[in-house]
DNA sequence: CGTCATTCATATCACTTTAATAGGCTATCA
DNA sequence: TGATAGCCTATTAAAGTGATATGAATGACG
């Protein structure tokens, strides 16, 4: 499971995407739309902007705004920037890859070769699935 | 990603479908022969048991069996039983169904739509994959 | 310049989960 | 009866989670 963490930067960032391009939107506008404590929030935006998916604007009128066109941005990044790995075993992972030290072949372990198969299936929908597609959907 | 837990438990239930079926195997050769905690592996074992993927045999010569025969046991029913839903989020898990408290309208929540789909092809690997057919592949 | 609204950086908090260990009880069989 | 298993409960240390609090830095605007 995402946590909630990871669940809220998906609800702010889909929010951004709905909004104007350019315009930055305030922490405190986003959380009372989307139902998220604001100060929770802010961790999480920062979050975001030191993984480069969304840039700051400081001082009054200031605020987030998605760091590439919402077209650029998948699922998958977010949910790596909050929560680490897609795959559900270290060694199944591309991007996360580590080995698991208990076990004596990888090159022949049944579970990752199950395991390694769900992440590319999963890799398939949140890397190729952006914001804006979501959006659209909708 | 899946617990230790998790993972010792597929470890741990692919040793039994590699060796004889309805010979009990004690929880100390397991341990030894997957690199895993002695103790730790006991717990484990009594929550497959408690979930009906095995069966203990008391006393001496005692230890665990498959309850049900190895291409009969999903990858799917082992992480349920030891990790919860297989969903990144509750509102789009099928057998452990929640709603986010903080969602205005499941009905049209993109995050949902994209989750689910998730979801889904994740289970059909899970819930499609055997313990057999996994130990078979290698 | 000063003020106000904002982000930014830390620290703290209570709570739960995780991974593991320990000790003693209970059942079975030779 | 004694050895060998599983069974049950408790404990532990460490990490993760979800959230709150405080205050500093920043920058637009009057």
């Amino acid at each position: 499971m995402l946590s909630q963490k990871g669940r809220y930067a998906l609800k702010a960032l889909t929010q951004l995407t709905r909004g104007e391009r350019n315009v930055p939107a305030h922490v405190k506008s986003i959380a009372e739309a989307q139902n998220i404590p604001y100060k929770f929030l802010e961790g999480i935006m920062s979050d975001l902007r030191r993984a480069n998916l969304v840039v700051s604007v400081r001082g009054k009128h200031g605020g987030y705004i998605l760091a590439r066109a919402p077209d650029e941005i998948m699922f998958g990044d977010v949910i790596r920037a909050i929560d680490g790995p897609l795959a559900m075993v270290p060694c199944a992972s591309i991007n996360f890859y580590r080995r698991c030290d208990d076990c004596d072949d990888e090159a022949t372990c049944a579970i990752r070769r199950v395991l390694s198969g769900v992440r590319n299936e999963v890799s398939e929908i949140l890397d190729k699935t952006s914001l804006a597609q979501a959006v659209a959907m909708a």
